[in-house]
RNA sequence: GGAGGGUUAGCGAAGUGGUCAAACGCGGCAGACUGUAAAUCUGUUCCUUCGGGUUCCAUGGUCCGAAUCCAUGACCCUCCA
């Protein structure tokens, strides 16, 4: 048991994507890697074993969360958040810096910390970079986040720039007070797509020593993909290529593969799962919405490509019945094969790389399911 | 046999003289969703060649004007015999 370790194997031929691998304390995982995102201790309507069965590596937590509800103590009561869920595999907490953007305003952000409106019941509470960083200890996930301010896209240079100086600050005093040996702490860039800002945000972050990195901030209300890419480009150059680079919220196909070309490491993203529950698929030709009256008598699977159970039990037109009947079964198969699609996705870059044709793959990728050249 | 109440768009249900092609809910049809306050949110839902046309059980009437008032009929519900 003991910190994360990245490996670098290979740099593809004409790109900065990068085949790795990660140690945890849970076993090996190569990368590129998509992370399925468990908020609330529980992928949305799947169990473990349905993970473990989609070939999911690490998956995400929540410390916010899961501090209000049931509560960090009641987890280290029962042995840390692997018992507590059930889950053998590596877990990453992120750590309440999304929940910053999307629950507190401006003015509730102070050096100290910030200040939140409890969503479920209304108190007022406080949370610190310290505080964050000693729930996740409590928590016992084997990948810690600093605990950042995710500003909007609409935030001015002016904003960023001392956003981000006060974001290294925080982080500093997260890495202070990590206390759990067994656990990874990740430092995180912040800087939307402003070259400047980014590269100080990255270079400092870098200087503080933490077990791998992250680029923040490229989706959360309305980035352009344009900014997203930029934001990547521009944090790249200055993060270390002995740790692992995670993009935090991505998990667009578009953006996984424009991702990886450009040198990250891991992902994660909510969107598998939320498309999911709203009836919507991913597939090899593009996104399809079973709600749609034309699948209403489609009775082939959702992505005849694809291995997943869903698409070798289930046929579209039971699909939508289910989700237009309100039925979790409904979400619960689409959500097997949306964390599928995405981490075959990952599989298959991951043989591009070590093929040297990534470009070649995008493209065709980009052909199928946007029907486009890009 | 007697006394009341009712009939509104696919369904439920407001509206009781003009601002009504008719609130709202459901259903239908689409769209959005990127470190999950998200099994949520948004648009649309009589026909249309976008000028307009035809509607509120049916027919007739009053009125400048009717889903709304009057008459008759049909059907439904409740209570009394």
């Amino acid at each position: 048991m003991g910190k994360i370790k990245y490996t670098l194997i290979k740099t593809e031929g004409k790109t900065k994507a990068r085949l790795g691998k990660l140690k945890t304390n849970y076993g090996e995982y190569d990368t590129p890697m998509f992370m399925p995102v468990g908020t609330q201790a529980t992928v949305k309507t799947l169990s473990v074993e349905e993970l473990k069965s989609l070939n999911a590596g690490i998956i995400l937590s929540n410390t916010y969360h899961l501090w209000l509800r049931p509560g960090e103590n009641i987890i280290d009561h029962a042995g840390g958040l692997h018992k507590f869920m059930n889950w053998n595999g590596p877990i990453l907490t992120d750590s309440g810096g999304f929940q910053v953007f999307s629950l507190a305003k401006p003015k509730d952000i102070s050096e100290e910390g910030v200040k939140f409106k409890n969503h479920l019941n209304g108190d007022t509470l406080f949370l610190t970079p310290e505080k964050s960083i000693e729930i996740q200890n409590k928590l016992d996930s084997d990948i810690a986040m600093s605990f950042d301010e995710c500003p909007p896209a609409s935030a001015s240079h002016e904003y960023l720039e001392n956003s981000i100086k006060r974001t290294i600050r925080w982080a500093k005093r997260g890495k202070e007070a990590h206390k759990n040996e067994n656990q990874s702490l990740f430092g995180i860039i912040q800087g939307g797509p402003y070259e400047d800002l980014r590269k100080y945000s990255a270079i400092e972050t870098v200087k503080l020593g933490f077990d791998g990195y992250s680029i923040g901030g490229v989706a959360n209300d309305g980035e352009s993909t344009e900014d997203m890419y930029k934001a990547i480009d521009y944090s790249i150059p200055y993060m270390p290529e002995d740790k692992v680079r995670y993009l935090m919220g991505v998990g667009e196909p578009r953006d996984i593969i424009e991702g990886v070309i450009r040198g990250v490491d891991i992902f994660d993203c909510v969107l598998p799962t939320r498309l999911a529950r709203h009836g919507h698929a991913f597939t090899k030709y593009g996104k399809i919405n079973l709600k749609n009256a034309k699948y209403k008598e489609d009775f082939s699977p959702v992505d005849s490509n694809c291995d997943c159970y869903t698409c070798k039990n289930y046929t579209k037109a039971y699909i939508k019945h289910l989700i237009n009947a309100d039925e979790t079964l409904g979400a619960r198969l689409l959500s097997i094969h949306n964390i599928r699609f995405l981490i075959k996705l990952t599989e298959d870059l991951r043989e591009a790389i070590k093929n040297d044709n990534i470009m070649e793959y995008r493209d065709i990728f980009m052909r199928d399911y946007y029907g486009e050249n890009k």
